[in-house]
DNA sequence: GTGAATTAGTCAGGGCACTGATTATTTCTC
DNA sequence: GAGAAATAATCAGTGCCCTGACTAATTCAC
């Protein structure tokens, strides 16, 4: 007695939610790589030479997550990892050229799959469901850093 | 070059929703007990009885991760496991008296915090939210199991 | 220029999520 | 009723995700 109907929980549906994208994303991208996988690929090919803190602030993903990933990466010669001779904190990522034209392979094969993950949605409903998730999550973000108040003067 | 916008897949944004969800469930719910553990506890407040399977059909759980979420709902004394006299191969699940006090309790956090995690959205948009993510998940759902073609007699 | 913050990354530890193999029990079939 | 198929649960292994403690390097402040 007194239990929920979890199915109007949004954030017991946003699990269920990635539980479909990760089995979609299985079939139809691929099985080697994981989807936040690919977006750590997908943000060095967009900065190459991005340090792996910035990595996960692209791709939200927390310094370990990032480090386990990027591990795993190189690991299968996807990624390289060289100290920044500059600033000897940082490594500085870039994709191997395998790493690379996996990842213009994937490319096509997930908008395709983004495609039949959204097929039951109407395409104004398309639309509406992605700006509505961005919403939803930007603003939970920000509840995390109450914009920095400068320190007094 | 040749990166995609990963702020157009649903995929990411999937995951990004659940980690800004995980975030205000830890600050507005509980430290202790997290959603999923909550989701347990939920099926068995409205089915008490239920053996570890029909949990995870619930809650869409894999027979592992049930028996990993039972193991430290028990631990904490907050559940109760029994084998089932009837069927010596399952074990029959039951909230002790904490365990559902402590699900009351959560019961009426989580509601706040939904409130809170939708309040970027008005109220129409709310209902459309819960809407689109539910078809979209129940949609991939069924791609997984293509309903049972019934055998020839 | 030196000591104190800050910053990038690692590591240990806990939790979620899945697959494939194994074990114990029940049910089906003959 | 005995052997075969099905079912509930466990286990090992992999990967994602986070926090808090730590190390190494840099930058700030005086």
């Amino acid at each position: 007695m007194a239990a929920v109907d979890l199915t109007t929980h949004p954030g017991h549906l946003a699990r269920r939610l990635q539980q479909a994208h990760t089995l979609l994303w299985n079939a139809m991208v691929s099985e080697e790589i994981t989807s936040p996988q690919f977006a750590v690929m997908n943000a060095v090919t967009a900065e190459p030479g991005l340090d792996q803190r910035t990595v996960g602030e692209r791709v939200s993903l927390d310094r370990s997550t990032v480090a386990e990933v990027v591990g795993r990466l190189i690991r299968r010669e996807l990624l390289d990892k060289v100290r920044d001779p500059q600033d000897g904190r940082r490594y500085l990522l870039r994709l191997t050229e395998e790493g690379a034209r996996v990842h213009r392979r994937l490319t096509l094969r997930a908008a395709r799959m983004n495609q039949v993950l959204l097929a039951p949605l109407s395409s104004e409903e398309q639309g509406l469901f992605v700006d509505l998730i961005r919403r939803v999550s930007e603003a939970a973000e920000e509840l995390r850093q109450p914009v920095q108040v400068p320190p007094r003067p």
